[in-house]
DNA sequence: CGCCGACTTGACATTAATCAAATGTAGTGG
DNA sequence: CCACTACATTTGATTAATGTCAAGTCGGCG
């Protein structure tokens, strides 16, 4: 419930080099997917500044105009939405080759603050420069709709975890997210970090800090992971898949 | 958590009408909306059938493969999605004038259920034809874009709902984002008709049937609102929208 | 009239939240 | 290297909110 407030004086530290998708290694994963050299270097022509967000540091606030999607180039962020009694949830965590501010499309301003987990870096993509290129480049529309699209499937995946599940099957879920997506950019699926703090897991998954620390501890004990700290070892990944899928036999 | 299984066969009743954008009354909320009548003429040119889904009747299943989207002209839906284990959400309910289909972009199959909640009708919107479009018609494209990112924030403020909030908050949410959905479409904004059932709406929330039972009754008795079967009268909105808020003055 | 499904209400159980310590960890300065 | 602080996490005891189970009631329809 408690908001860390970072330094809102660390917006954007610019970093001069320009981003370039040809030779970025997300780019299988993020916005130029499937695009020919000519496509990609047209991209690239209007992708703006990379940009250096530290640690704790905003992304973008709610209620900001919005004129940049952002593509995850390198760390960690978190989005949360905050509602006038000051309930707030997170409502995810991306990661290197996905995309933020979408939410914004919609009313023009950013409907959630974001933030870096850790020290990262985003391509900005001002977005009046690439609707200009979606009426000649219908491979990259395609993708953005496909997006787009990812993005309210994920949602509605976690509104029936919200909605539906027991602590144990949420927080299952949720690593077994994490894996997968660890997985589709080439890193382990059993051995990762966990950039956020256990209370932003619990925000996330509608559970309290208490409820993670306990679950990890039973996990642990169950033999189903292994824990040190935010180093996270996946010892029974199938159980956990089952859990997730609530197809587990008993419990 | 049971499925009502409604039967299957009943899958699209063809209307030979063709669906008309220029002569529909929800033009100015639908994908339409801010076109001129030029781009509407070709809008219009495209969209194929209007079908009618009788009450009960899927408009699409999970793994359909997606070659639609439908815009929702007469009547009410309910989306779903059912997990491995059987844990089944209502991820929304849809009624005149919005876009069904948007989450099936991404893997070119549906990723939910969608059922009418009464006899309904939709417009049925070929979406590689539209995809035609684009190209030309940046108007169209632009609201098309604002229609997917306003189901992402939507989602998300479900999330807050699920993860944050408590029991009487989310119904009372419930009951005020449907008043101002009517209002917008030129209804009476205290009085409306729940075309789903206390189940339904326990699912969506979150909550069991019995719950809403209770929150409906202790309304009541609070004098919020008047409750006979489905038909509803909001008595005392302002309480009911600062309750959703989070910033009702104690409970 | 009587049945059926949808809804309501009550009694009780359970899950996860809350409250309260205790412990661990990282960073800082001596 | 160590003491010290601040903060994050873990663990335990208790409570509160909501779920579950079990009757009942209501309304519509054959």
């Amino acid at each position: 419930m408690s908001n860390p407030s970072p330094a809102p004086s660390t917006f954007l530290n610019v970093n001069s080099l320009r981003a370039s998708c040809s030779n970025c290694s997300m780019h299988q994963l993020c916005l130029p997917m499937g695009l020919g050299g000519n496509d990609m270097d047209k991209l690239d022509q209007i992708i703006g500044r990379r940009c250096k967000v530290p640690r704790d540091g905003y992304l973008y606030r709610m209620d900001d105009p919005f004129t940049n999607l952002y593509a995850v180039r390198v760390g960690h962020f978190k989005t949360y939405q905050i509602n006038a009694g000051g309930e707030q949830q997170i409502t995810g965590f991306q990661m290197a080759g996905e995309l933020l501010g979408m939410d914004a499309i919609s009313t023009d301003r950013h409907h959630c603050d974001a933030i870096a987990l850790e020290d990262s870096e985003v391509c900005e993509i001002p977005f009046a420069r690439l609707e200009e290129l979606f009426g000649s480049m219908p491979v990259l529309l395609r993708h953005f709709h496909r997006m787009m699209s990812q993005e309210i499937t994920r949602e509605q995946s976690v509104m029936l975890l919200l909605g539906n599940m027991r602590a144990e099957q949420r927080f299952a879920a949720f690593l077994v997210n994490l894996a997968s997506r660890y997985t589709a950019r080439g890193y382990s699926s059993t051995s990762f970090q966990l950039r956020m703090s256990r209370e932003d897991i619990g925000n996330y998954l509608g559970l309290t800090i208490e409820s993670i620390s306990r679950l990890l501890s039973r996990f642990k004990k169950q033999g189903l992971l292994k824990v040190s700290n935010r180093e996270i070892e996946l010892l029974d990944p199938a159980t956990l898949k089952a859990m997730a899928a609530g197809t587990e036999i008993c419990s």
